[in-house]
DNA sequence: TGGATGACGTCAG
DNA sequence: TCTGACGCCATCC
């Protein structure tokens, strides 16, 4: 074991402020992962290990809640999002471009 | 050891 | 906008 960049990926998804949404390819950027499923595959092991890790705060770059599925319900995690004030619709986010938050900007200051 | 799998991304048609 | 194909890399069996 040793996956190290798995607490990389949460403590990144942590810092992603209530309201917005991040993507996997953004994270895995900013990790330098190389692979975006290596971010959904991360997530997914925080939710089965129970970690505290808002993974509904993370989408693919349609803004389309592809990860739901591994969601207690399927629903729960546009319910999240909808609590903190994200519109979604269809399972997607109409304004995501307006929601969406990247970890670079915690460099920028 | 090696093939299959996966919450994705990008490119081409 | 959608579909199909390829790449990506760690984990599972």
């Amino acid at each position: 074991m040793g996956g190290a960049y798995i607490e990389d990926v949460h403590a990144v998804a942590r810092l992603i402020p209530p309201g917005r949404v991040t993507t996997y390819g953004a994270i895995a950027d900013f990790l330098t992962l190389g692979s975006a499923r290596m971010v959904g595959w991360a997530l997914y092991q925080g939710l089965a290990t129970g970690e505290a890790v808002p993974a509904h705060r993370v989408v693919n770059r349609r803004g389309e809640l592809t990860g739901r599925n591994h969601f207690p319900t399927p629903t729960c995690m546009q319910e999240r999002l909808e609590a903190e004030g994200v519109v979604v619709v269809d399972d997607r986010i109409p304004a995501f471009d307006e929601c969406f938050w990247s970890p670079a900007s915690l460099l920028d200051t």
